[in-house]
DNA sequence: ATATTATGGACTTTATGCATCTATGATGTA
DNA sequence: TACATCATAGATGCATAAAGTCCATAATAT
C-alpha cells in the first residue's frame, strides 16, 4: 500500500514540467535535473504520452510537453497511466473463484477505502502540487520567478 | 498500493476467530477452515500476539483466543501489526537525504491521503467487518437487529 | 548528411512477498 | 513419568515483480 518509485519518478518529472508548462523537455534535461535514470525514465514518459497527459516530439528540438495545462491534470490520471486501474486487492483474478465469494467480511472496506482514496487523488491535480511546496509558496509571496528551483543539499 | 496477502489472511483469521469471540482456535483449524498455508499462519499470529491482538496458549488444550471482543479491535491495529506503521512513501530512508528535501512538491499530498486512509482504519473494527457481509446482512434483516449497515453492490 | 531525440522491445538485476521445513519449548492428560 | 499436542523461532527456498540497462530503429530539425 506504498507509492512506487516509479510513480514518484513519473510525478517528479510532471512537476517539474509543470513549472514551465509551455517549455519542451527532453528525458535527458528531466533525468538530469530530477536525479531519475535516465532509461527508466524514457520507459515513464512512454505511458504518460499513452495516457495523453504528455505529447512527445521527435528528433532535435524534440521532447515531451504537457498537453493540459496543471489545472487539468490529475493525480489520478498520472497514478492510472502507471499503475493502472486503482484497486485495493485483487481476490478472483486467478481464475478461480475465492470461497468467501459474495460473502466477504473485508470486501466492502477495501472498496470503501478505495473510493475515499480515487476521490482525493481525483481533486487533487498538479498545479496544486505547484503550489504546495514550502519554497514554491515563499517565491509566490517574494513575487520571485516562478521558475527558480532551489535545492538544498 | 495493495493489500497484501499477508494482510487479508490476518483479516480473514480474526473475523472467523470474531464469530465465536470466546473460543480458542488452533493454527490448524484457523488453517483449515480459511485455506490459509499452516506454517506461513503461525508467523503471522505471532505477529497478532506480539501486537496484543490475540493471545497464546502453548500445549494440548492451546492455541489463540482474542484479546479484545472485536469492537475494540480496529482495522489499524491489524494492519500495523502485519505491515508496521502506515507510510505512503518513503523517501528519506535510505540514509540519503533526499535532494528535494523541505521542497518536495507531493509530500503533503500524500501524507493528506495517508491520514485520510489511518482514519478509515481508525475507525473500522472486526466487528463492523462482521456485520458487513451479504448474508450477515441477511441474517441480521431476518432477526431484525439494529446495528446495520448497508453495503450497495 | 548528420546529429539529436523518442520508441519499442529484450534483457538483467535486485528485492521481497510468500511459503516451507525443522528443531525447540511449553503444557495438559493418561 | 511419558506422551501427544500445540505454539515459537529462525533458517531457507522460490517465484514474481519492481527497478534498471541496453540496443536497434525511426523521425526530424539544421
Amino acid at each position: 500500500m506504498q507509492v512506487s518509485k516509479t510513480l514518484d519518478y513519473a510525478v517528479r518529472s510532471l512537476t517539474y514540467m509543470g513549472r514551465h508548462p509551455v517549455n519542451r523537455f527532453s528525458i535527458k534535461e528531466i533525468s538530469e535535473n530530477q536525479h531519475i535514470p535516465l532509461n527508466y525514465l524514457a520507459k515513464i514518459m512512454r505511458r504518460l504520452v499513452k495516457k495523453g497527459i504528455v505529447k512527445s516530439m521527435v528528433g532535435p528540438e524534440g521532447g515531451y510537453i504537457l498537453r493540459k495545462p496543471p489545472k487539468e491534470i490529475s493525480l489520478r490520471e498520472i497514478y492510472e497511466a502507471i499503475e493502472g486501474e486503482f484497486v485495493m486487492i485483487d481476490c478472483m483474478d486467478k481464475n478461480t473463484i475465492c470461497f468467501l465469494y459474495e460473502n466477504c467480511p473485508q470486501l466492502p472496506f477495501w472498496d470503501k477505502l478505495r473510493l475515499s482514496m480515487i476521490k482525493i487523488l481525483e481533486t487533487t491535480t498538479l498545479e496544486d502540487m505547484l503550489n504546495q511546496s514550502r519554497i514554491g509558496n515563499l517565491n509566490k509571496h517574494n513575487n520571485s520567478v516562478a521558475n527558480e528551483k532551489e535545492v538544498k543539499l
